[in-house]
DNA sequence: AAACCGGGGTA
DNA sequence: TACCCAGGTTT
């Protein structure tokens, strides 16, 4: 062991040290197995821990097993993904636990190859199943290992594969891969904050190179953002006897597969007698009932609600309450509660 | 390498 | 308002 592997074990040591004792209490850590980490990690994929918890809890009571969750049809699983975004994650989770039961005898594999062949199970998953659930010596890099590391080293972020690299090295140096994977984690999440990170509380500020510099707050710099692109969406309420009509949106692009109203998009607002004109059914009494703006990462979508009435019974129907077991996004079950 | 994919908490 | 988030996939 060189001398600089000597310190630089002293100093993972202190982060494992300080993760044993500072870890959030969890839901995904209370039993570890590689099915809770693999449902834990893609909710948590682009997503705070925050917003994860509660649902952890109830996708994990839903879907008790990998058997439990390959057996389950894709709308029920997007169903109980409902509000959390990337739908995707969703149905990639799906179809990864059909894999795990079809391919690997319904066990999650250990060794982050075998995991990343797992739809939407890339580096980062599969790295952090093998370590934290099995205790292999794989990397990790995710938003706060690459900030950690970057204010850590003093500079801006690295390139992807020297972050990488960077990561390799320090858990084959760990003494619990696991724990020093989810330390750096948690002290990105906690304490290595983007704004105003708390360094008095820092187990490793001594030898934090951001810390000397005084450059903590400003590494590292904000991303320059794409503009949103503005979309119209015309839901209308169409309405017979005490149900709605209700479409399933298309296999690709934003909400994919996912419930709606039926729905006329365009790139710029359309009167009411074009959205009519536009719509599969015979639609009587449209009018106006209100619309918001629903801001996704690269969308500005302008939701115009109208509401009217038809004697067709082609289609799917719901009535109120009627629509837990669809999958819906935020904004459509905000536009079905304009219906009143 | 860059675009696309949601939604909400936070300052 | 604009930032960020336990990223992955496709082009």
């Amino acid at each position: 062991m060189s001398g600089d592997d000597g310190s630089a074990r002293r100093r993972l040591a202190a982060l494992e040290r300080w993760f044993t004792q500072a870890a959030r209490d969890l839901p995904w850590r209370r039993r570890r197995t590689g099915y809770s980490a693999l449902v834990a990690e893609a909710m948590l994929q682009q997503t705070q821990v925050a917003r994860v918890v509660d649902r952890y809890r109830v996708f994990m009571r839903r879907f008790p097993t990998v058997k439990a969750l390959a057996e389950a049809s894709e709308d029920e699983v997007l169903a109980a993904w409902q509000g959390l975004g990337y739908y995707r994650r969703a149905r990639n989770l799906h179809r990864a636990a059909r894999s795990i039961v079809d391919e690997h005898a319904g066990r999650v594999p250990r060794d982050a190859a075998t995991l990343q062949t797992l739809p939407g199970v890339g580096r980062y998953t599969a790295g952090a199943i093998a370590s934290i659930a099995y205790g292999r010596p794989a990397p990790i890099v995710d938003g706060n290992v690459t900030r950690v590391l970057a204010r850590w080293a003093g500079r801006e972020p690295a390139a992807a594969a020297e972050t990488w690299d960077a990561a390799t090295r320090l858990v084959n140096l760990a003494e619990h891969p696991g724990v020093l994977n989810e330390a750096l984690m948690e002290l990105g999440a906690t304490v290595c904050t983007p704004v105003s990170p708390r360094c008095e509380a820092c187990p490793v500020a001594r030898w934090c190179e951001a810390r000397a510099a005084g450059t903590e707050a400003t590494i590292p710099a904000p991303r320059v953002r794409a503009t949103r692109t503005e979309v119209h969406h015309h839901c209308v309420l169409v309405r017979r006897a005490s149900k709605v009509s209700l479409e399933q949106r298309p296999d690709e692009g934003l909400w994919a597969r996912m419930w709606q109203p039926p729905t006329v998009e365009a790139a710029s607002r359309l009167t009411d007698r074009v959205v009519r004109s536009r719509l599969a059914l015979p639609v009587t009494g449209l009018r106006p009932v209100g619309g918001f703006v629903h801001l996704t990462t690269h969308r500005r979508v302008c939701f115009h609600v109208l509401a009217g009435t038809t004697r067709s019974r082609r289609g799917v129907w719901r009535g109120p309450g009627e629509c837990d077991d669809l999958a819906m996004s935020n904004a459509h079950r905000r536009v079905l509660a304009m219906g009143g």
